[in-house]
DNA sequence: GCCAACGTTGGC
DNA sequence: GCCAACGTTGGC
């Protein structure tokens, strides 16, 4: 069965309005090794991705993804240009890895983190939580659920 | 292996 | 821009 995650993007930097125009997108840079080992142990093809929008006016959830390649190596790690560089990493021995993942559908309207926080079923719901810095998070179903309601109202 | 110092995240 | 919370680093 499909498992559900929050992954969490600053829309000046990868918006959910990038990935309509990119389709898909691999997600690279994640340097953490939590979130590192969700993308690498623990995520399957068709995965759900909730696409969470931080730094941005209002935070929330901007829409879905899903899981359409399994985890490979970060490119990134090996591109002396990039700000995710890794001189530790080699093409031998990665260290870091991504996953593809595709659009699926934006919201029509932004799920603030305000609106999370004010629903009282979603006390698991782990951005929910101070200080909760991880960017790749696993979400319960029945969360998921509750949160595809609240689309609707 | 402890832990202080430092860097980063991300809401506000 | 501030700063609490957290993860990582590195000296010991």
């Amino acid at each position: 069965m499909a498992k559900i995650w929050l992954m969490k993007s600053e829309p000046d930097v990868y918006s959910i309005d990038q990935l309509i125009k990119d389709k898909t997108t691999w997600w690279t840079g994640v340097r953490n090794y939590q979130a590192r080992n969700f993308m690498m142990k623990e995520m399957q093809l068709g995965d759900i991705v909730l696409f969470y929008h931080s730094n941005a006016e209002p935070p929330g959830i901007a829409g879905l993804a899903k899981v359409t390649t399994l985890a490979q190596p970060d490119p990134s790690q090996f591109d002396k240009k990039s700000e995710s560089f890794d001189p530790k990493a080699t093409a031998q021995k990665p260290n870091w890895f991504c996953v593809e993942v595709g659009f699926e559908r934006k919201f029509k309207n932004l799920i603030s983190l305000d609106e999370l926080r004010k629903n009282s079923k979603l006390q698991n719901l782990l951005v929910l939580k101070k200080g909760q810095r991880l960017s790749i998070q696993p979400v319960e179903k029945t969360d998921y659920l509750e949160i595809l309601k609240m689309e609707k109202k």
